[in-house]
DNA sequence: GTCTATAGAGGGATAGAC
DNA sequence: GTCTATCCCTCTATAGAC
């Protein structure tokens, strides 16, 4: 059993990424709780590792040092929006717009779930922009999204559709996080998808219109 | 002479709010050039006063501590933002469409020079989300993008309104910010302004041709 | 493997001289 | 008003016992 008062901060689903220490595990929900209810400038290896049950020099072991703690947290989070986008991008069957109207729904109410880990996150990690894991991710991503474009817009130019879905991803992912970092209500997260979803897809049939006339 | 060496980093128009100490104008210069060329983690009171050619008991004379420094780089910011906001919005002669238009360039354009800045600021702040002043700057953008949305739905409900409202200014702030995260050449900028005063446009002319139908 | 104890560095803020 | 010197605290990371 750990210490975890009341709070109910990282939801649980997500079983961690296959096969890791138990320790680590420990060490990494700690961590989220130190974040969530300390705060980013109180984020401190001591203190995640007293959360944790384990002394400093244990977590030492397994994390070189405090930077690749919160590291490995932002690497989790990427690997599961890159399989949200997929699962739901890559449903054949429904048709495009559809697909994306989905996604905008199950994204945002995604980012206001995990709003309060990815703000503290976001203050603590001086952004790992250039890690080689952030720029596959985001590869991953354009794979994706491209392919998408292909089906949407199939007359149109590879420059023309890198642009546009450059546009839709940077647009989800921003407004998406922008929109999450107050807290809100089940009624305010659909009226906002709706919303969002209703610019996109306007976006995108203004697009698909002038790919019809070539 | 300060010590600034090669980089140009503040563009030196906005000539710093009426009426300063000329001690206060080196510090939050300094607090700039700091900021920029080592980064938000070595933002410390001693680097300022170093760069701005003034001692530490000097600095501490006119902000109470190191927050107050960057929460008035930040204010100073949410002002500019502000009287760009209105002076483009509210040109009347020409039409709605045109001057969103010219705000999305001019805005993303703006955001990109300041890039710099903004970014390390953001590492660096905490989070003043909820200061008064961030309400005011927020409210002040709310009214005048309400001015605009009421000139272009005259027969919508309030509340449709302001949601309209709410998802272009969140858009226009946070992908003007996603966007310039990365250094641009003005071709890109272009182009992506561009686009997306596109997809903001498509979305308002959607909900125009649906006002107008009442 | 895991612990305790601590070295070592850095930075915020102030006291008191000038 | 401005400076120098310094206090005191926090934090990272490691050394060495068990």
């Amino acid at each position: 059993m750990t210490k975890a008062r009341s709070t109910r901060v990282s939801s649980r689903k997500h079983p961690r990424q296959a096969r890791s220490n138990a320790l680590v595990d420990a060490v990494l929900d700690a961590a989220v709780q130190v974040l969530v209810s300390e705060g980013a400038s109180r984020f401190t290896t001591a203190r995640v590792a007293e959360r944790a049950g384990v002394s400093v020099g244990s977590l030492y072991q397994y994390f070189p040092n405090k930077a690749a703690i919160l590291f490995r947290l932002q690497s989790d989070e990427w690997r599961r929006n890159m399989a949200l986008l997929g699962s739901i991008l890559e449903q054949d069957g429904s048709p495009p717009l559809a697909r994306a109207r989905r996604l905008v729904h199950v994204f945002v109410r995604s980012e206001c779930e995990e709003a309060p880990i990815r703000l503290a996150l976001g203050d603590a990690a001086p952004l790992y922009r250039d890690a080689p894991e952030a720029i596959e991710a985001h590869a991953a991503a354009a794979g994706i999204v491209g392919k998408f474009m292909a089906e949407v817009l199939p007359h149109a130019s590879d420059a023309e559709r890198a642009l546009a879905g450059d546009l839709l991803e940077t647009t989800l992912s921003a407004v998406g996080s922008a929109f999450s970092a107050e807290p809100r209500t089940d009624a305010e997260i659909h009226g906002f998808s709706e919303e969002l979803a209703d610019m996109l897809c306007a976006y995108l049939q203004r697009k698909m219109r002038a790919d019809a006339a070539t």
